[in-house]
DNA sequence: TTTTTTTCCTGACAGC
DNA sequence: TGCTGTCAGGAAAAAA
């Protein structure tokens, strides 16, 4: 379930394979992963262009083609690329490229909940419903105090809720919410405005090394399937509460419940509800 | 307006 | 063995 450093780790993947080759041939057996754009639009567009840029926004993906028109992906739960010097076809590979030099880039994604959108240019792609309302960049300056709190402070909503929704800042899912809460002390139940300025710095400074450490480790990959050919990462060790029964500070045992249809970890002796 | 619930989808797994 | 039910979760849409 890729979140930001999942994302970032795809991203510097792609970079690595994909960038400057010439499309040759397109393929999409699942039409309805494309979101504004038609199958026969989607090919003509792509066919004898190459991807000059691979970036990411918050957990949206964008490829700059080198006429400047955007194709922009999200992953959702279960989506990945996989390169490919020889073509295989795996289950749940649903759109592929074939590169003049023989490489394949393969999507595959066995829930189908990825999506895949097509602009004119990056302008009108950060314009564009899904990318337009997402809020700041973790690493970027603008995530501060004096940006998050009075956000924070205006939400009745449990922490951990709030930290998961990407108008305010963006790439935390729910494995890093977790980690957050428990880094901080800090009950996910607790309603946001009942937080501290202070207990907010350290959510931010958390999120952050938590995020970066994550990169570091090439993410976290919690559901490991055999056909896929991408190498998973290893963050999954380092975590300190999700999946866990028993707390790493104190030893007792970790509570789970769901918050607002997502599991939810939490030590009621380690982590405090204000 | 803000927050919660439902929906999308398939594979894994538990229980019978 | 094989069926049924439940769960996982990002984000849009619908409901409260």
């Amino acid at each position: 379930m890729p979140e930001l450093p999942e994302v970032q780790v795809v991203i510097n993947y792609l970079n690595t394979c994909v960038l400057n080759q010439e499309i040759v041939a397109v393929h999409v057996p699942l039409p309805k992963l494309l979101k504004n754009i038609s199958v026969v639009q989607f090919k003509k567009a792509l066919l004898h262009r190459h991807f000059k840029k691979i970036y990411r926004r918050g957990k949206f993906l964008l490829f700059v083609l080198d006429n400047d028109k955007v194709m922009v992906s999200h992953l959702r739960m279960e989506g990945k690329y996989n390169y490919q010097t020889e073509f295989s076809q795996d289950k749940h590979d649903h759109l592929w490229w074939e590169f003049a030099n023989g490489g394949v880039l393969k999507y595959n994604d066995s829930r189908q909940f990825g999506t895949i959108h097509f602009y004119d240019n990056e302008a009108a792609a950060l314009a564009s419903k899904e990318l337009q309302k997402l809020g700041v960049e973790p690493f970027s300056e603008e995530f501060n105090v004096a940006y998050y709190y009075p956000q924070v402070h205006a939400s009745k909503k449990p922490i951990k809720t709030f930290l998961l929704d990407q108008s305010k800042v963006v790439g935390i899912g729910n494995i890093y919410a977790n980690e957050i809460c428990f880094v901080t002390h800090i009950d996910p139940r607790t309603p946001a405005c009942k937080l501290k300025k202070s207990q907010v710095q350290a959510i931010i400074d958390a999120t952050q090394a938590i995020l970066k450490e994550s990169i570091a480790f090439n993410g976290t990959t919690i559901h490991t399937f055999t056909f896929s050919k991408w190498k998973p990462g290893s963050y999954q060790e380092k975590l300190q509460i999700y999946d866990r029964e028993e707390c790493l500070r104190c030893h007792q045992p970790i509570e789970f419940f769901k918050l607002n249809q997502r599991g939810t970890y939490c030590c009621k002796k380690c982590q405090k509800k204000y």
